[in-house]
DNA sequence: GTCTATACTCCGATAGAC
DNA sequence: GTCTATCGGAGTATAGAC
């Protein structure tokens, strides 16, 4: 009972947390077992119901893990730049090839989107309540002003994730690399894609 | 050996096929057991493999037909207008409510995005094989002319399809249908969203 | 607090009757 | 060609030792 220093079981627990947000991000929820998260984190499967009420509990704190590690690196990229420049480097940073190759380290919305799209309610809050924050950032880095800007970023954010999200999905490398090109080009909608670049 | 007409074999795999097309897309491939889709089909579980080989093989039939069944569809859909009305129009059907609400009968890369992304060459290649035929008939539709317009192609679907992923895991139906209608509107990037609609 | 061991369920796949 | 029955393996969750 008291073998163990004060802290100790919290520790362990942030630790399943967190080996458990990458492997749901890289081999997906149902993929994912409880015995693998477990042995991952160099523990056994016995201790885990001691942590956590189940694999879905776990999965819940693994999701809110990810979107705050996602959160930080974005906080942390944040400069002091122009709208259209910051579009640019996000776009770029979203949409790179590490990015594609390494959904563990990734958007959580993008490595989950199957199994967020079937989640149950308590998850889709979560899924609403990290967007709409998203959302709330991207917004300052549009043009228009109001619901206009929030409805760019609506836009902006759903051509990267499905454009990261295509990538991933193609057998050829170059195709891949040929939709993650396309789609770092935001500002060039389908309807005047001419003098911008060649 | 000759107890049913010939046709029946085929007509039975068709509709195993069918069957898991659907199912698949609604629950998503590992949440499909074969002894599900057998039942749904009117079978059971026995006759499954005198038909294929593995639960992946008819993975591997059943996207096909789902790809196939958009394909007939989208060119259902074809008509003679502008390159404007045609994204318009196009983008409005696949944001829809409907289409957020009816994954099983709708687009197979939004709705396996999950699978999709982990799947073995053989489906990838599969899904590149459809990315590119689709990509090939929405260039026409594009505004500038070769490599811009395939550009601006990846960049239309890339957005209807996070578009509707996102619209489809978030938990409040309001956000759900803001986020539909903001990906509608294809033709306005986020540097230009001021004067063309209130 | 974490371990080993196990109960219980369900899936993928096969065997053999009809 | 499709059925019933079952094997073998895996996964979630629990029990009890240390």
């Amino acid at each position: 009972m008291t073998k163990y220093e004060p802290g100790h079981k919290e520790a362990t627990r942030e630790k399943i947390v967190t080996t458990a947000s990458r492997m749901f991000r890289e081999r997906g929820v149902r993929a994912t077992t409880v015995p693998d998260v477990m042995e991952a984190a160099g523990l056994t499967v016995g201790g885990f119901y001691k942590h956590f009420e189940s694999k879905e509990d776990l999965f819940c704190a693994a999701f809110d893990e990810a979107l705050a590690s996602t959160k930080r690196s974005n906080d942390k990229a944040r400069g002091e730049v122009s709208n259209e420049e910051w579009r640019r480097r996000t776009a770029e940073r979203y949409l790179s090839e590490f990015h594609r190759d390494h959904p563990e380290a990734g958007c959580a919305f993008a490595a989950l989107c199957g199994d967020l799209q079937r989640a149950e309610p308590e998850i889709r809050q979560q899924v609403q309540n990290g967007l709409v924050g998203l959302i709330g950032g991207f917004e300052t880095h549009m043009s228009g002003s109001g619901p206009e800007a929030r409805e760019a970023a609506w836009r902006f954010l759903a051509q990267m994730l499905g454009g990261l999200v295509l990538s991933r999905s193609v057998a050829d490398a170059n195709t891949s690399t040929e939709i993650l090109e396309a789609c770092r080009g935001m500002d060039r909608p389908p309807s005047s894609a001419s003098e911008i670049k060649a």
